[in-house]
Formats: C-alpha cells, structure tokens, sequence
DNA sequence: GGGGGTGCTCACCTTGGGGTGAGTACCGCA
DNA sequence: TGCGGTACTCACCCCAAGGTGAGCACCCCC
C-alpha cells in the first residue's frame, strides 16, 4: 500500500533510499523544503507546477512516515498546515547533492529544457 | 515512450538523474555491472533475482540509449553480449554512493531485511 | 535425440501510480 | 452575496510499467 512506510526488503542500500525517494515529486518536495525551511501546503503546491493536491497530499503523507519530514498543524480557523524536513530529510538531501550534479552535467550534455518556477 | 532517450524538461539535476535511474532494476544494474566490470546477460539475470528477461531487455536498452553501459555483441553461435558501464554510468554509480550509505543507515534504522544474492 | 543454455522478441494481461474533478467548513474581502 | 483561499478527502478513470509465457535458432552434453 502506498500508505505505509516502505520497508524492503532491499538488495542494497541503493534501493532502500530509492524507495523513499521514488514517486513523480518526492525529489522536488525535498528540494523544496531544503531550499525554504518551512512550508505551507499551498506554497509547495504552487512551487510545484503541474502537481495535483491528490498527489502532494499522499507524497508529503508517506514522505512523514518514512520519517523525512515534519507536519505541524496549527488549529487555526482558516486551517494552517507548515511542513519542513527532520533531520533524516537534510541527510537525505545531502546524500541526493552529487546526483543533482550528475544531472546538471547530464541536462547540458544532452541539451534538456529546464522547468524554471518564478517565485511567488 | 519506453525506448527513446529520456530527455525532460527538468526541473532540477535531480530529477534528470532520477530519470535514468527510475526503473524497477536500473540502480541494481549499475551496481552489478560496476562490482563485476563486465557482465554477460544471463549472469545479470542470474545477479537480479526475481528480473524477467523482457525486463532486463528492456533496461539495458534504455541505458545504452542513456549511454550509461556499452553493448557488446560477439558473433558467434551460441549469442555472446557483454555489457559494461560507460564514463558516464561509472560517475553516475560514483554519485551513487552517498545515497547508497543513506540507505545502509535507513535499512539498519527500520531493520528491514536484505536480500543475500549467492554468488554463483 | 532431447534437454538445457544462449540472448533475445512478441503478445497478452494485471497492477497501481498518478490525474481529474467534486465536495467540505470556515473565513476575509469586495 | 458570492468568490477565492486554506488543507484537505473521496470517487473515478486511464495509461504505462512491469510480469507471464511462448517461441526461435543454434549449440553442447548426456
């Protein structure tokens, strides 16, 4: 089930991160929240351009109980949700830096468009 | 479609890396190939408990197109195909290993089981 | 002479990852 | 008075990723 945390078994540790890390937009979720501390919902919501709510909602679910990131809920009228990532997430993140950079040299030797995201 | 280079747009390094590497046996077909150097189909196959063949075809063809392994074909009788990894798949493997070692700790962390592979 | 190995291809089917669109309870603003 | 924002849930659907099983052309070994 996509609901509860992934738990192998695993051949080796390449996939045991892979499986936390695999879904259309965990990477970009990470990045997110690396970039900018804390989020709130519609914020990563609007800095991920194409993703549903369906989708964000059951990444940012899973990505919690695979322990990357951190919910806070504020029981406040108009509802307030920030999101940003445990320590397990910054070690994650820092663990995907020389694969962000292996991809960077792969965008510019195959000449790949970028998705650039204004900021809001 | 499957069999064409991938070849974004991206939002970031991450995920044109993750692109090549998605793919339920792709990071395992690094790894092996990156541990034996040299690695004839049938023993992938063998090193790969649980891959079909369509699969294993299938992965191998878009790493090449990638150009992260190198395909070599020996005519003779009984099918002979080599395949090894390029410059690139060896830095993508180098990128590789701090997400391995993130995964070591996740699957000491969750106590997940491992899969032991004989060696044939 | 037939069973197993070699490296595939082809056709078919299932699964689930992900998208779409609606609904919700409450608020502020025009 | 009604629209838009906030953070969701729910129902439904679709397509592609992946699995299954067969076939092939030729060989060696028992």
């Amino acid at each position: 089930m996509a609901t509860s945390a992934r738990q192998g078994p695993y051949f080796c540790g390449i996939d045991a991160a892979m499986d936390v890390v695999t879904g259309k937009w965990k990477s970009l979720i990470l990045w997110e929240l690396q970039e900018h501390g804390t989020r709130r919902f519609a914020e990563l919501r609007r800095g991920l351009p194409g993703v549903s709510e369906k989708m964000l909602v059951q990444h940012l679910r899973e990505m919690e109980e695979d322990g990357l990131v951190n919910r806070r809920v504020y029981p406040v009228v108009p509802p307030k949700v920030e999101y940003s990532l445990t320590e397990h997430g910054v070690s994650l993140n820092a663990a995907l830096e020389s694969l962000a950079v292996w991809g960077q040299e792969r965008i510019q030797r195959i000449g790949a468009d970028k998705i650039t995201v204004e900021a809001a």
